[in-house]
DNA sequence: TGCCAGGCCCTCTTTAGGGCCTT
């Protein structure tokens, strides 16, 4: 799986910002891609073993109610191994949920093969006009049709997933590159800003 | 109960500081 149109994209919501301060993870959501096309989608709630915060409720609409009844991380993390097997990994601000990826994986000592791209990055080089980079602003400014609700974690996966489509297209449109590299993908997201449209070109 | 992080990126930079992004 060495395209970039063959990825998985996800997103956690979980119980703060960090792994190393006791936050775990209350819900994934992923959207499998295969050459462009939608091909799979895994969603589930998980029960992180304690009360999430009323700010945490707030922010995603996932109460403790609802938490309540779901099965443990460790159950859901477990079957996620699967899901991701042998693809490489896209999430916007990727360095966050990779921290809980590997964070999860690791309480039921499961590895996974991928690497990770952001879409973040890519998007501050790609779209550099855009307002700001954040997820919502983003699939705006791309023109993305977009019906339901942000901070889930399949819908917000679905938009990042698009949205990472979105700038494959741009990409292909402006430089005439249509089958573009995982790889190339994590080079543009390292690469200044300045700089990104001579890469592009000479590639 | 209340608190917390970390990587990137810009600039009035590099012997640093602060905003952006993610929950």
């Amino acid at each position: 799986m060495l395209n970039a149109s063959s990825v998985v994209v996800l997103d956690f919501e979980t119980t703060g910002l960090s792994p190393d301060m006791g936050d775990r993870a209350i819900e994934i959501g992923a959207v499998r891609i295969e050459n462009g096309e939608i091909t799979g989608r895994f969603q589930q709630l998980m029960n992180p073993g304690r009360r999430v915060s009323g700010f945490i409720e707030d922010y995603t609409g996932i109460s403790n109610v609802m938490l309540k009844g779901a099965p443990s991380c460790a159950e859901v993390m477990y079957e996620f191994a699967d899901f991701i097997h042998g693809y490489n990994l896209v999430a916007h601000n990727a360095s966050f949920d990779k921290r809980f990826l590997d964070a999860e994986l690791g309480q039921v000592s499961r590895r996974y093969s991928g690497e990770f791209a952001c879409s973040m990055l890519v998007a501050r080089r790609i779209y550099q006009h855009s307002p700001d980079h954040k997820l919502g602003t983003l699939v705006r400014y791309a023109n993305i049709p977009s019906e339901g609700v942000f901070h889930r974690a399949l819908y917000d996966s679905e938009m990042a997933a698009k949205l990472w489509l979105s700038m494959l297209d741009s990409i292909n449109k402006q430089y005439g590159l249509n089958e573009i590299p995982f790889k190339l993908m994590q080079k543009i997201a390292k690469t200044p800003k300045h700089s990104v449209a001579k890469l592009l070109k000479l590639y």
